[in-house]
DNA sequence: CGTTAGTTTGAGAGGACTCAAAGTCTGTGG
DNA sequence: CCACAGACTTTGAGTCCTCTCAAACTAACG
């Protein structure tokens, strides 16, 4: 729980009162691998922070899953729309890796912005953030060759590099996995 | 500048003195076409809401002009990274149409953060709408073929379809000039 | 009316995709 | 600890689509 009060601390001054109605309002989680913190065509109830682990979101289209993105350590993980909006959507969320979270309702996040000019805040500096990131992938997607695509992923996720299977970086990147593996190969030729 | 208030009035309530420190911080401007906003290699100091006309935002990638964006009546413009860091970046912004805009400045949008609650939120409203509407481009770019984007484009820009020029279209959507051609050709083929 | 930017059309090359098969890794149960 | 099943990754061959290059055509603007 520290971990999490860290993070936000990393962005607003958090006073005694705030603390306590987060530690009120806040859950933790554990998931195993391959475990759903979120079932598509749901309403995604719940916004999650990680605290340890690595979880994807993706989405079935026409039977095969396209992963959409990653949340590792100290990163945020929801269905944006159908949390944000309350409606279903076709996302769902599971762990990659064993997982330890905590985790709003939308109930919660919004008694925290009303309640907290500095949550507010923190909300709309986390959106600020996302959308720049968002902004630079979208550039990444739109004119580069696949082994650009994939040089823009390993640097921007090198961490992560290790801990995920080629599928998935391969939808993530809108190739498939066939042309990232000859990607690999050819890089690995190289250097 | 009534109707800027407006639109701020649909997200967030407007008490007499939040109208009134508005009035204060904001900037109005008048751009003849072909104007720029924002000049590529500078800082972007100011957040454009436009009222009337239409802008892009591009930059030049060896020799190529590549459009990532507009707006239009009631949209937001400015290089977000650029204003958001206070660095500058290679984007340049430039009005398509004669455009009549609002706007603030950094230290402004700082300054309304801090004195009202209601305008932070309204922050956090704006970015998580662009962010939402940002994920559904990068969705229409990610797998889709040049005639998919090309009427997903239509969709979500239909009242800006005529007022675009084709190149400008081509390269939001990451596809040649010829390629676009062509596609809108065959539609107008079949339909 | 002439100049220039923008759009259309055509031909050809390259690259990513699809389909298919072989090879490798992971996890499970014997 | 080993053997097996299933998922994942690699490699190969062939096709299709988009890009590039080039030229003709059109529209916009002075």
């Amino acid at each position: 729980m520290q971990a999490f009060l860290d993070h936000i601390a990393q962005f607003v001054p958090l006073s005694a009162e705030l603390v306590a109605t987060l530690r009120q309002r806040t859950q933790s989680h554990q998931f195993g691998k391959h475990e759903l913190l979120h079932q598509a065509d749901t309403i995604c109830r719940r916004t999650y922070w990680i605290q340890r682990g690595l979880v994807r979101i993706y989405f079935n289209q026409d039977g095969k899953i396209v992963t959409d993105g990653f949340a590792a350590e100290n990163e945020w993980m929801t269905s944006a729309y159908s949390f944000m909006r309350g409606v279903p959507d076709a996302y769902a969320i599971a762990a990659i890796e064993p997982t330890e979270a905590y985790s709003w309702s939308l109930e919660d996040l919004l008694y925290l912005f009303d309640q907290f000019h500095e949550m507010e805040r923190f909300g709309r500096m986390i959106m600020s953030a996302q959308f720049i990131q968002q902004s630079e992938r979208l550039n990444s997607l739109r004119f580069t060759s696949p082994a650009q695509k994939y040089q823009h992923f390993c640097t921007c996720y090198q961490p992560l590099l290790g801990r995920l299977p080629l599928g998935m970086i391969a939808s993530y990147l809108g190739i498939t996995p066939e042309t990232l593996s000859r990607v690999r190969a050819k890089r690995s030729r190289i250097s």
